[in-house]
DNA sequence: CGGTATCCCCAAGGATACTG
DNA sequence: CAGTATCCTTGGGGATACCG
């Protein structure tokens, strides 16, 4: 499972596997910032500006590696108008719009559950031997 | 946005916020081996030589620390069974099952979409003057 | 069997400063 | 405005060894 050869051959991707390069496909996905940038761009393009201060906290460097990666993998693609001062538009692709969706759930999954979340995480920290101990 | 009561008092968790914590549940959602972890939970429990095995490349450290942070946040369940040797059972909570269907269909679209996202970079790799300049 | 405990590395990412 | 360039810190995660 090491070439699109491969894929073809044994007739699919296994994420399950340790060379199947779908793992760095979840990588990207995973990223940090990935969700928040494509659920920014779904409903429109964005400017460079723009995405920095929608996106709190993200600093200049961070936010670009995160674009050139989802440039390279085909989710945005980076329009540089000429003018002075320079514009820099990102916009999803046909595949990042397909992916916006499933990015989108997680996000609202995540925010809708948080209340669940941090229960669950108060009730774990406050058992009485710490992270050790079960009643059997 | 900093406790339970803020979110009421604000009607809702906005992950575009720094200080929101779904933020930091994004994050466990995001982290390595999460989605292969729940993925491989969703038919039945398992134990944790059984997911050592499953998740092709994973240490027992990785894989115990992923599990306690999965454990904390309420998405599985760990039952030890006092008997030597020593048995231990992952299972999926209500809520972890819930966040299973959005996560498995993350890993399914990465699988089915590798080769388009593979193309994409060998397009940019292959750019003729690497990774600047472009035609305006 | 199912963990901990240690050591180590390196890559993600933040802070700051500079530039076309 | 939209970046690079540089420095630096943090911690995720691998390798290995030991334990109840």
């Amino acid at each position: 499972m090491e070439t699109i050869g491969d894929l073809r051959k044994f007739g699919g991707a296994d994420a399950y596997l340790r060379s199947c390069p779908s793992r760095g496909v979840l990588d990207v996905i995973g990223s940090k910032w990935t969700v928040l940038i494509v659920g920014a761009l779904i409903d429109r393009p964005m400017r460079f500006g723009e995405l920095l201060r929608r996106l709190d906290g993200v600093t200049q460097k961070s936010l670009t590696q995160a674009l050139r990666q989802l440039e390279r993998d085909g989710f945005v693609t980076r329009t540089q108008y000429p003018t002075i001062p320079p514009r820099v538009d990102y916009e999803l692709t046909p595949l990042g719009h397909r992916v916006a969706g499933l990015l989108g759930s997680i996000r609202d999954w995540a925010q809708e559950n948080l209340v669940e979340v941090l229960a669950a995480r108060a009730r774990y920290d406050a058992r009485p031997t710490g992270p050790d101990v079960r009643p059997a």
